[in-house]
DNA sequence: ATGAAAGCGCTAACAT
DNA sequence: ATGTTAGCGCTTTCAT
């Protein structure tokens, strides 16, 4: 049934150097050798076997992709957005994506994904906050590195960020615009690289109009954002601060946990409190109001990695690139004038 | 920085035959000679070459997760579900998974994923409804078939299922026993035998009771089973039978397409009409009212569907099994006495 | 323009 | 109990 190099050779009347060359594309060979042996090729069926050629050529045809447990299984397709992206951008260019988690708490003596080790991948993708610990490990195998929604030591690599500032920025503006002056943030592990640029954008939007804010204004020590620390924020937050009219939440899950604060104290949105988030995840529109949020293009965000991921593979390149993808923002229920 | 198997025999002192043996534990070896070799595989990092590997043994340690394009790109995570569990389960048993996507009119002339071709997988996992000509065309290179919420051809095939029929019942049932009589059935695709088991169970449930429904009852005819679809039907049914106080929706997307139809319309759920889905999809929580529906374990479905792969390629046993995996009744806001 | 042949890293049959 | 050796299917010099 399966026919290898050798039958086509065979068929062509050609060596297995000539097909492999044919296979190539190589300009060395006469079209006429090169349609005798695509005749063969196709009349035996024909192609190569992936191990057989990575064994000699050290091209395996895949790339890794890697993300922590938490990012994996949280609840909100964000992560899995950004995968299915990579995937998409990698399927039509002939590569094909072997997705791995690592334990959020990723040591230093950890063993590497198996993918690695194996020599199965040609290149890594890593999406959202990793371990230190991990990128270190992965230095010594001098793979071709991508970073997604995270860029460890500053610099170094290239990564497809989003523009995180401007995001942080154009929320609170639209805040603003709406009248409101006692604008309250709350975040989930204010540490990570992106929600701390949302928070600068914050800032620097409230600044502009000569508004400086402080620990009154802010709930940033929940460690993770998903909706039970949005809800406990919110909650923190109002105890400590009764006159905040409109929060940023630094993303979709916070905000949505929050609202759940605010129906659940019969403090209305958006008459008594507007809400703005971040990512316009997909149940954004469902909820009621649907929240206002700043728009993350998640599918593109994996594509561009994908696609940064092939340039390099291509040009041998390690010149590290940083690509900002920008955001929008979804003014929908959950804001209003006052 | 590489060691291959060569480095570890000079190390070890031993032939490459030895290694291998040892790396495959096989008992012929002195657990002297194990000792030494094992010493010499951490010293040097060794981890055998997935290539070279496959290339001899013709075993990849890959999984294709075949889906149609529609299933990949729709909205509600329900087949992404399933292949995050599919990953799951293969990355705790030293597998990975290659997904792809088919177009969903795949003919029988059009060329099959590229990893089949290549030979880069052991087996292969089918999600959702396929065209029979790819099952078609599967078949020739005879590799270990599981199909995931679809069966073609009734019992060729192991398959894992949801368990439908019951999920139709007691979806109906709950109507029932809060005193619906006038129950309407909404579908897409009512050709895919997963739909058309769910109609059975609703069927089956009323005509316990007596009740005979006919095409007053139903809309089915929706090509497929989204939101707009959802919508679509109920303003069909509601033109058709005014008198219908409850609603089975084949599916959440469905029942969400149909709830903003009555919301439209100024008919109150669950007042005026209660509704159920089924899948339990993510948003079912934070619409409002939050949908009654039928819960299927999504990510289990994945899990279950890798290990009855794992079982095969292990015994080697092709017998078509059937797993039926059960369903539960979640009771939500969307459904009320009468 | 094409072919011969070495070798990629591993497994497994066969020797010893 | 361990070693020798022949491939697996392909790419890639190096010859011709």
């Amino acid at each position: 049934m399966k026919s290898t190099i050798k039958d086509v050779a065979q068929e062509a009347g050609v060596s297995v150097a000539t097909v492999s060359l044919v296979v190539h594309d190589n300009d060395r060979i006469s079209s006429d050798t090169k349609k005798k042996v695509h005749r063969a090729i196709k009349l035996l069926n024909y192609h190569p076997s992936r191990s057989a050629r990575g064994l000699v050529s050290k091209k395996t045809g895949n790339i890794g992709f890697i993300l922590t447990d938490d990012h994996f299984l949280r609840t909100e397709p964000f992560y899995t957005r950004i995968f299915l992206g990579t995937e998409f951008q990698a399927r039509t260019n002939e590569y094909y994506i072997l997705l791995t988690t690592i334990a959020s708490d990723y040591k230093k003596e950890d063993p590497l994904p198996r993918f690695i080790l194996e020599q199965n991948v040609d290149g890594i993708i890593i999406a959202g906050k990793v371990p230190c610990d991990l990128v270190e490990n992965l230095k010594e195998y001098n793979l071709p590195l991508v970073f997604v929604d995270f860029l460890p030591f500053k610099g170094q690599y290239p990564t497809i960020q989003i523009d995180n500032l401007k995001g942080g920025y154009i929320a609170t503006e639209h805040l603003i615009n709406y009248g409101h002056r006692n604008i309250g943030f709350i975040a989930g592990d204010i540490k990570h690289p992106s929600i701390y640029e949302r928070f600068q954008g914050y800032k620097n939007a409230l600044e502009e109009i000569g508004i400086r804010t402080n620990d009154k204004f802010y709930v940033i020590d929940e460690d993770y954002p998903a909706r039970a620390n949005g809800y406990e924020a919110a909650s923190k937050l109002y105890k400590r601060n009764r006159n905040i009219t409109a929060i940023f939440a630094a993303n979709d899950a916070l905000a949505i946990g929050a609202m759940q604060f605010y129906k659940d104290n019969d403090i209305k949105i958006p008459d008594d409190i507007s809400i703005i988030g971040f990512d316009d995840v997909e149940v954004d529109l469902l909820i009621d109001p649907s929240l206002s949020t700043i728009h993350v293009p998640k599918i593109e965000l994996g594509a561009e990695a994908m696609q940064l991921m092939l340039n390099i593979l291509k040009n041998n390149s390690t010149t590290a690139k940083k690509i900002l993808v920008p955001v929008e923002l979804i003014v929908r229920k959950s804001t209003k004038k006052i």
